[in-house]
DNA sequence: TCAATGTCGATTGTCGACAATCGTCAAGCT
DNA sequence: AGCTTGACGATTGTCGACAATCGACATTGA
């Protein structure tokens, strides 16, 4: 038994920093092309050449490697062994599903947490300090939207941490890094750059602060639940613009809890 | 418009072949090391070095890191930027919640199956030909055992697929290449190696099959709940051998559709 | 004594080159 | 003509070496 280690022993993990926004350099690779699939850019199907991404992005095919990998997690891209990627053609209607999956995940969620007295006081209590911290950085540059964000999703992750239900927690921090949903929400820094946006989203979550604080379940569903909405219909709309299709009002609907 | 273009255009997908038994060594590394992390030759929070583990597989880093990528979607590493990989030590209270929540969803899969007489005809119809394929090799030698549970596999997807449930089908089928199930999955052949079980996993199926043709949503679910359950208690029966450890009969409940 | 800083070893990240494999096409055979 | 067989080109898979980064320790200064 030696207290005096020279190398991290087994058994403790080490704490992952906040990454500022320094991503590694698979990850960039990986935003750029879901980025360019999502924009139409590819289409469904299409070859994605490691060599080809490689010089287009001006590294060597090992981190564009990874990025497929990645890119296959997120369900944009297709591969098959020794014999390459191929690209995902998502339809908006797709994207719109995922966003509703998730408003709908994320509105039981705080229903739950409000019926729940106890878990809902630290809830609020935790979700408070986020807020604040989200607070202090409205008037920040918009290369810091990213911080942002991440004091916003700070804030929600009380919600799911606290609504007792151990599977709809999974399911909604793991869409972060798994599916479609986490693409979207990186590209998410880019609606948080005008303090404006930042001041709006802000609002709403001081009313959902105030429906758990009251126990109002109905009201912190529905508040949370239009959030989600309402990024779904900005990410949409922008996508249709980049696409160059029309968006589909019909994806933008606010469908009844039933 | 080049009819007789010579590289394949975009847009068509080809087919991915079957993969008879031939992993590619990242999927062997993977294999390997999720095994011995599951047996618990790994602890919990122990540090998995490249060069390492590529020393002992007698491969190079290149396919020893994309295993541990692979091992991060199954939930058995956390992967820290420049940092390395470390273990994740799964106790077998949450292996056993990957299975019930997998017999919960196809359970319902199941019944709801049973309730559209349309969708049910057509499941039937694709079963037989799955189960008649899976009656042609019991006899087979246990290297052949990965055909016999393919067999089985697609047995089970055709119920999933007809449920008309998209998020069940999606959910069920994702487990397979995502979570930690997907790697039980793949150690079921192990299950599958002598005649006898596989004479007693098609006696089930066919009850399932007549449940189905029955109508009888109550028996199908209960069924296909219950197959699952006696995967997983094998499965964590043998885990707990291997660890040492005592087979926690709690972890064993038949519970209720509660 | 304690905090800050510089240096070192260990490990991961990236690169370019080579080997293995797959799809395609052409020639040859029945 | 249709099918099989062989070789070619293109692309992915793997390897070994180098560079960048991180954690730990030693040193310095207050």
């Amino acid at each position: 038994m030696d207290g005096t280690q020279t190398t991290p022993r087994t058994g403790e993990l080490p704490r992952a920093r906040r990454r500022t926004s320094a991503l590694t350099i698979p990850e960039q690779i990986a935003n750029r092309v879901a980025a360019a699939i999502l924009n139409g850019e590819y289409r469904d199907g299409e070859r994605l050449r490691e060599q080809e991404l490689a010089e287009t992005c001006g590294v060597s095919r090992g981190p564009v490697r990874e990025a497929l990998r990645a890119l296959e997690r997120y369900g944009l891209a297709i591969l098959l062994p020794r014999r390459g990627a191929y690209a995902v053609g998502l339809s908006l209607d797709v994207i719109a599903e995922a966003f509703n999956a998730r408003a709908a995940l994320a509105g039981i969620a705080a229903r739950q947490l409000a019926r729940r007295e106890a878990a809902a006081a630290r809830a609020v209590a935790e979700m408070e300090a986020a807020l604040a911290v989200a607070t202090s950085l409205i008037e920040r540059p918009a290369e810091e939207a990213h911080a942002f964000q991440l004091a916003i999703r700070d804030t929600a992750l009380c919600i799911y941490r606290h609504c007792g239900a151990g599977h709809i927690e999974r399911a909604l921090t793991d869409q972060v890094d798994r599916s479609i949903w986490g693409l979207m929400w990186r590209s998410q820094p880019l609606d948080f750059q005008t303090p404006e946006r930042r001041r709006e989203s802000l609002a709403f979550w001081g009313a959902i602060l105030a429906a758990l604080r009251a126990r109002d379940e109905h009201a912190a569903e529905r508040l949370l639940r239009d959030d989600i909405f309402n990024t779904r219909d900005r990410v949409l709309a922008s996508l249709a613009a980049l696409r160059g299709e029309q968006p589909d009002p019909a994806l933008m609907m606010r469908e009844p809890a039933g």
